[in-house]
DNA sequence: TTGGAATCGAGAAAGTTTTCTCGATATGCA
DNA sequence: TGCATATCGAGAAAACTTTCTCGATTCCAA
């Protein structure tokens, strides 16, 4: 077994979505017991389509057996790999409010290709205390932070009004991509890869939803 | 100007999860003292496709003047109402814990259709407890809670092994809608509506963009 | 008043994603 | 051993989303 993360190409980013699904699912049914596991079993769980399904893990490049489906733990180690899940990436965190506190002690996302290794701030209060066992440092230390440890990834839990300066420090340290937490549209020069953790998405489909089924109900 | 719920047709999600971000947008220039707005302002702005803002804002059923677009005061109270941001929804929260308590103190969630009214969670050292104003009930009081106050929505922010029993007990109580945080694949009766908050599709994304990325700098 | 430019609105085209269909293959059972 | 069946893999079809194109409308400036 062999997944050459050089041989990675196009994946539609709605398959790229579904594969942590994939992902917490098996790990239940290794949890479980299990020690083979096909498409169709993985659809019947998560309620999806089957070819869809199969679709998406074949995208990752490994290959089953007909009849049979695929080994569990190779199927898991697979997608760990491919999405790189085992090699956990450096990030610095901006912003140690009650968001950013919360992510600090989130210690899970070790096991998901990132860990975050500092927190930044500019409120003085917040600067000096420990957040589960990391120490706030100023904001202005960031970028040679990030130089210095080559740290790939920016967190940013800050107010809206502050994320455009503070992706624009990380960048200016080296950052190669930022996750954003701050419902603010940031722009990033070509590149760079950002990511929006935008909960007014998840709002505006709940809300939608529940009006729409509120109408039907009349 | 009249903009009936239930004329609301089918909408892509796609364009429903666009629309927060150009809500967001229309907020800043009625900031800076706009008073009227295109789509081809809001596209420059960020970075889309004229036609495709176009298209998304058609679908709220506003309609625009040629040469001049949108009365921004309007458009902006226009995509409230569709996404019945200006109704806000009462929530319950399961779960107290660190993500939970942010939750709780983000204010900002009555301006987007969702206010949290109540708390509830299973340790006994944190029931009782008044957090952002609110206090921590046992678990076991939210069926009652939700079926007297008739809350349509549940906010799931416990662990993952408890989401499903929270979720059935919210069932149980009459709630109709599900905003979940726990990292767990929940089943729901027909009808109900469910939200995935799920940290993982974006960590995934990240993790293998950077990877990719990587692979390209060698 | 008239011509030019910007924009909306709508239909067509292109591209993408999901679903369907079918042949090949491995397994288990008679 | 041979047959029925579950599954993979791959290509085709269908559905959906995004992008393109163009006519109609309105505003602005000459
Ligand atoms: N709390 C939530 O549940 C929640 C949910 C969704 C989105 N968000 C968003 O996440 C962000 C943080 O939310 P929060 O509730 O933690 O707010 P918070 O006020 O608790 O924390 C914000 C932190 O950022 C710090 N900060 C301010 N300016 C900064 C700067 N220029 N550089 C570095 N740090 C700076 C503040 O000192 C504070 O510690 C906000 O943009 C918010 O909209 C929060
Ligand atoms: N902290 C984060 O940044 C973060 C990020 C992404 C996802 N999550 C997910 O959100 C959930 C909560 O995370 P957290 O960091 O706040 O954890 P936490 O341990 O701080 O809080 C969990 C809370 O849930 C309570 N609880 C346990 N069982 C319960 C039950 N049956 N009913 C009601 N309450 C119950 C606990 O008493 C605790 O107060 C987890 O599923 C976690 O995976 C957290």
């Amino acid at each position: 077994m062999q997944n050459n993360p050089s041989l990675r190409r196009e994946i539609p980013e709605a398959s790229l979505r579904r594969l942590p699904i994939y992902y917490r699912s098996l790990q239940g049914m290794v949890a479980a017991g299990a020690s083979r596991v096909s498409c169709a079993d993985l659809a019947r769980v998560l309620g999806l389509d089957p070819t869809q399904v199969r679709k998406d893990v074949e995208m990752t490049g490994i290959v089953g057996k007909p009849r049979v489906g695929y080994a569990l733990d190779e199927l898991v180690r697979w997608i760990e790999n491919f999405l790189g899940w085992n090699r956990p990436k450096d990030a610095v965190l901006a912003g140690a409010g009650s968001l950013g506190s919360a992510l600090l002690g989130y210690e899970r996302f070790r096991r998901h290709g990132m860990q975050i290794v500092a927190a930044f701030d500019t409120d003085p209060e917040k600067i000096g205390q420990r957040i589960h066992g990391r120490e706030v440092q100023p904001l202005m230390f960031l970028p040679d932070f990030v130089r210095q440890h080559k740290t790939p990834v920016g967190v940013i839990a800050t107010p809206a009004a502050a994320a455009q300066s503070v992706a624009d420090l990380m960048v200016s340290g080296g950052i190669r991509a930022i996750w954003n937490f701050a419902p603010a549209h940031i722009h990033l020069p070509d590149g760079f890869i950002l990511q929006n953790e935008d909960l007014y998405h998840s709002l505006a489909s709940l809300s939608f939803k529940l009006e729409a089924n509120n109408a039907l109900r009349r």
